[in-house]
RNA sequence: GCAUGGGUGGUCGAGCGGUCAAAGGCAACGGGCUGUAAACCCGUCGGAUUAAUUUCCUACGUAGGUUCAAAUCCUACCCCAUGCACCA
């Protein structure tokens, strides 16, 4: 690849990159004397679940790495344990080593799926600054004007709705800018909302004569509602530890309008692909649907293989698009005797309390055996038969039905997604 | 330290003596329409209890008090924010 072809490779996707020409400058050196370029990413060390968002930011350091230069995978337990960055002043208890070293691998776990673990660097920054006394604080600190810290946007929307600011927050971005003097970086990888941390790294490597990181932001991918940007808190993410199953379904939901942004972000499909794909819908030639039936194969088979993003169609198509029952249910061993259906509900973790278990069952979305329960007073008898059970679904009020059924096992369904086999207890 | 404003359900936010399990929004959940699209529409949304919207319990920062009755009034305390003062 021609540095031309590097540039728009690696930019692909990306909202902005400071500056274009520090990028060339560096890529050019690099291929001159043979020395890989030291790419940083930084990630939290409180949540290591990581989701299929936080991927379009490991995609671009894979497209570093795979031109030879080498990830750094930055765990930030340092910056962890003073407080909380985003502005709620609940302050975060500190991890203990054994706490970091766990989610640490469970961060390899996740990444290596997509990363080569050979060119990858984990490295974290209590390397340097538990090593960082006082008065190296105070020097990182002169660094900077009290001004240039409230440029920050969310720091200024802050003081102007006379929002508290927490004045640790106001050194977040120096102790995260100077990972990038510690590290040496070149580059450096992050959201769009990690602009202004990632630039006060590229100023202070110019304080500490090094020459300033490039920096290059990759778009928050929104969640599967369309709107908030994928996270966990706000159960609008598709995990990468996610069953296949799971993905599809969850990517089968996603907005058609969203659609387009996946596959640029989640996907190795080119630019031109992916608008001739547009077009095909957009010009009616094809339903979005198959398209993003090929988007949710595509994710799966970076995370699990192109065979389990094959079963997950075919297990979709059977359990939602022919409306059958899934192939594997989750099973729950119960005594004989007689339960009211709301217990059993509640029993069996389906229901969260006997008025939700009501609830439910008023609102139709109780099945059992694939029949609509309609009686909230229903009870059923699992009664031992030698070999299997007699089920006894009865109920108390005058108009209901009483119904008798040799089985070994009821089947309920709460909702569209939810099924579970109850089972007697030999 | 002083002054002012404030602490309400998962969240935001009304209520400011009874009609308050507490308006409204969001989230969530169920149903409908569909392509499990999105959007939209309908319903639910503290818990237990009941044939029932029946009865009861818990909840409006904490602890007391006034009242037949308090989220609402009073007292003390705790916490938060803003302003003032202070400022190497």
């Amino acid at each position: 690849m021609t540095i031309d072809e590097q540039i728009s490779h690696l930019k692909k996707g990306t909202v902005d990159c400071i500056r274009e020409e520090d990028l060339r400058k560096k890529l050019e050196n690099s291929a001159k004397i043979g020395k890989p370029l030291r790419v940083k990413f930084g990630a939290d060390p409180t949540a290591p679940d990581i989701h299929i968002g936080h991927t379009v930011v490991i995609r671009k350091l894979k497209a570093f790495q795979d031109l030879g230069h080498t990830a750094i995978f930055l765990i930030g337990d340092f910056t962890g344990m003073i407080g909380d960055p985003t502005g709620k002043s609940a302050t975060r208890p500190p991890l203990s080593h054994e706490e970091i070293v766990a989610n640490a691998d469970t961060y390899k776990a996740q990444i290596f799926k997509l990363l080569d673990p050979d060119k990858t660097e984990i490295r974290f920054n209590s390397e340097w600054f538990d090593r960082f006394g006082a008065a190296d604080f105070i020097k990182l600190a002169s660094h900077t004007t009290v001004k240039q810290i409230l440029e920050r946007d969310d720091f200024e929307k802050r003081m102007q709705a006379q929002k508290p600011i927490a004045l640790h927050e106001l050194l977040y971005p120096l102790v995260q800018g100077y990972d990038s003097v510690a590290l040496d970086a070149d580059i450096e990888l992050g959201g769009t909302d990690q602009k202004f941390n990632l630039l006060v790294g590229r100023n202070l490597q110019r304080e500490y004569a090094q020459e300033p990181q490039v920096v290059l932001t990759t778009p928050l991918l929104e969640g599967l509602d369309g709107v908030q940007k994928m996270s966990k808190s706000l159960d609008n993410y598709i995990g990468i530890t996610d069953a296949p199953n799971e993905m599809f379904g969850k990517i089968m939901s996603v907005s058609d309008d969203l659609m387009w942004k996946y596959f640029e972000l989640l996907t190795d499909l080119n630019v031109d692909e992916i608008n001739a794909l547009r077009f095909r819908c957009e010009s009616g030639a094809e339903n979005p649907r198959n398209t993003k039936v090929e988007l949710a194969k595509h994710i799966i088979k970076d995370f699990h293989s192109a065979t389990d993003a094959q079963n997950a169609e075919v297990e979709f198509n059977r359990r939602f698009v022919k409306k059958e029952i899934p192939d594997e249910i989750e099973e729950f061993l119960i005594a004989s005797g007689n339960y009211k259906l709301v217990d059993l509900l509640v029993n069996t973790n389906l229901a969260a309390s006997k008025a939700e278990a009501k609830r439910l069952i008023e609102q139709g979305g109780i099945k059992i055996n694939g029949e609509k329960a309609t009686n909230t007073n229903a009870e059923i008898d699992f009664v031992k038969d030698s070999s299997s059970f007699l089920i006894n679904v009865n109920s108390r009020s005058s108009n209901g039905q009483a119904e008798q059924f040799l089985a070994d096992n009821i089947l309920f369904q709460v909702g569209k997604r939810k099924f579970l086999r109850v089972k007697g207890k030999a």
